[in-house]
DNA sequence: CTGAAAGCGCTAACAA
DNA sequence: TTGTTAGCGCTTTCAG
């Protein structure tokens, strides 16, 4: 493969010239320029983002950490991602958590072993006093959808418990009291936000919790679908169902489809949605949308203005948005 | 950040001795071991990849091609990629095509910057002239779903004409004849053959082929959706409809939905699938698989193989598998 | 078993 | 405007 050197003989310059040419830093008698070029061009040459690296003291990289690439949510994630650093010419790594706080740790060595600019991390496992220690390293980086408390600015956030409470709520205008409610895991922050913001809207209307009414799942739509069953086969009657992810619901409703439970006659339906899964359902599953692309587009524009250590104001706080569709019944309502 | 001469100074040693024990490259007096072990863990120390790299020149990076990020087929196809590479302790480098040559030429471009040792192609708009080319530099790369004449031994390949003939065929077999079509765009070759598929299906079984039964689509959702209207419309009485996308077939179905078309009894459903959508769809559709994860990790492995040159013999052909569910209807078969 | 020295491909002062 | 020199952090002969 073509080095400088080669280049440099080849044009009979130094190497150093070729360097300036290449970076366009100073001025070039312009024959000198066309030798370079000409000399470039027929060795194919193209310079080594290593060697620059190093010499630069500068990666151009960046780090990615997801929890995992299956399902949609990654991908959309990681197109923002990528298009974003495309703009600036910087190479991206990705690398999965895992869903363990060793999978994230060993991502973030991995990052820090290419000497990556700077990270971008959807990290579920690390604890805030871990990210709060990372943060005493040099490498800056940017939490996607968590809020640490100390990193506030390094944090780019999404009101769960309040999407939550907008979505319950609508239901509730509905004329909508027997709620139930199919949670992710509840040792998640997020996810008991989420189960909380439930919880909190039924309270606000002064609606009584049933415990029989909220079950908890695991996120994926094999635990929809037992929730949906198991909700079904309880004698609590409600009238509609709020699911906390896209593919919880996508199982509730292929139990209701399986035993033939009209939507949104029999049972309505609101879930939480960040990729349109929801859009994509028979009947269209209305839901609070989760802007996680609009997030991880903005957490690229935030970790490179901090690698530059420029201090421009970004928008760091995403608010919750209704995308109503046909799956919510509106139901009369009965004088109490 | 800690460089090995840090370390080396802090242990008493030469950096050499640094490296080697980093290494694990010969042999060691135990008490030098020890003193440069705990040098490395007082400065928390890790190896910059990129020194390495530059100075062992090989940079263990691979790039990974594809053409887009969104949707879970290319999650599917990361999933395995970065874990198999994961073993190997590789770093992977991602770039998408952006659906045409430019992009893709673009992205490899990239992944030479770098020096991968390795380029994954899921290439789709590069001519074969172009991957033939390509295949005369240094750099190994793996063709993912591709056919490409004269590379044979880089190719993961799948049949999809065999594919299309096999889902059309169990159509057939189940009694069905007027039998439409949703298929790809043409111009794009393995959208060809899987349409072709089709055809051949049907030929085979002397069976006439109507135009007005085979759409074209573009392998989204919405093309599915107004292909599935259109067909409709027609007064051709499809008993079957065969999609060539899970996407489209989503779609198709949406619209069945919507116009309480009961399936199967009044229209029987074949789909292409890679990642199992349909069996998220009510109900539960039948499909041929197209096992993409299987030939993504396959892929890491022929590569790794072109890497180190060695001749290990690799399954790079993969089969059609049919996967039925209850999307079909059997036909009483009228005697002719 | 360990140190010295050269070099990977590039950039960045400093001179000229 | 261009060349010289040193150096980025590591590995790799070659000596010792």
């Amino acid at each position: 493969m073509a080095s400088i050197k080669d280049v440099a003989s080849l044009a009979g310059v130094h190497r150093s010239t070729v360097s300036r040419i290449i970076n366009g830093e100073g001025k070039f008698r312009s024959d000198t320029k066309r030798k370079v070029e000409q000399a470039m061009a027929e060795l194919n040459y193209r310079p080594s983002a290593i060697a620059r690296s190093l010499a630069t003291a500068s990666s151009n990289m960046t780090g990615l950490l997801v929890t995992y690439y299956t399902g949609g949510f990654f991908g959309e994630m990681m197109e923002q991602v990528q298009s974003e650093l495309d703009l600036h010419d910087k190479f991206l790594i990705t690398a999965q958590g895992h869903r363990c706080a060793d999978g994230e740790r060993e991502a973030i060595r991995r990052f820090h072993d290419l000497r990556c600019e700077g990270y971008i991390l959807n990290s579920r496992y690390l604890s805030d006093d871990e990210l709060r220690e990372l943060a005493q390293e040099p490498t800056p980086f940017v939490l996607l959808d968590r809020v640490v408390e100390g990193l506030e600015s390094r944090c780019i956030t999404f009101d769960h418990r309040l999407a939550a409470t907008m979505a319950v709520n609508h239901l509730i205008g509905q004329g909508h009291s027997q709620i139930a409610c199919i949670s992710g895991p509840r040792n998640r922050a997020s996810s008991y936000q989420r189960y909380q913001g439930y919880i909190e809207a039924l309270q606000n209307a002064g609606i009584s919790i049933a415990p029989t009414l909220s079950i908890e799942g695991n996120y994926g739509r094999e635990s929809g679908y037992l929730a949906a069953q198991q909700l079904y086969r309880s004698p609590s009657e409600m009238t509609a169902l709020f699911s906390c992810s896209e593919e919880m619901m996508q199982g509730a409703l292929q139990f209701f489809h399986e035993h033939h439970v009209e939507i949104p006659q029999q049972v309505s339906l609101m879930s939480f949605d960040s990729i349109d899964l929801c859009a994509t359902m028979y009947p269209f599953v209305s839901a609070v949308h989760f802007p996680i692309s609009d997030m991880a587009r903005v957490a690229v524009g935030l970790l490179i203005s901090q690698i530059r250590h420029q201090d421009i104001h970004i928008q760091r706080h995403f608010e919750p948005e209704l995308r109503i569709r046909n799956s919510v019944k509106k139901l009369k309502l009965v004088s109490g």
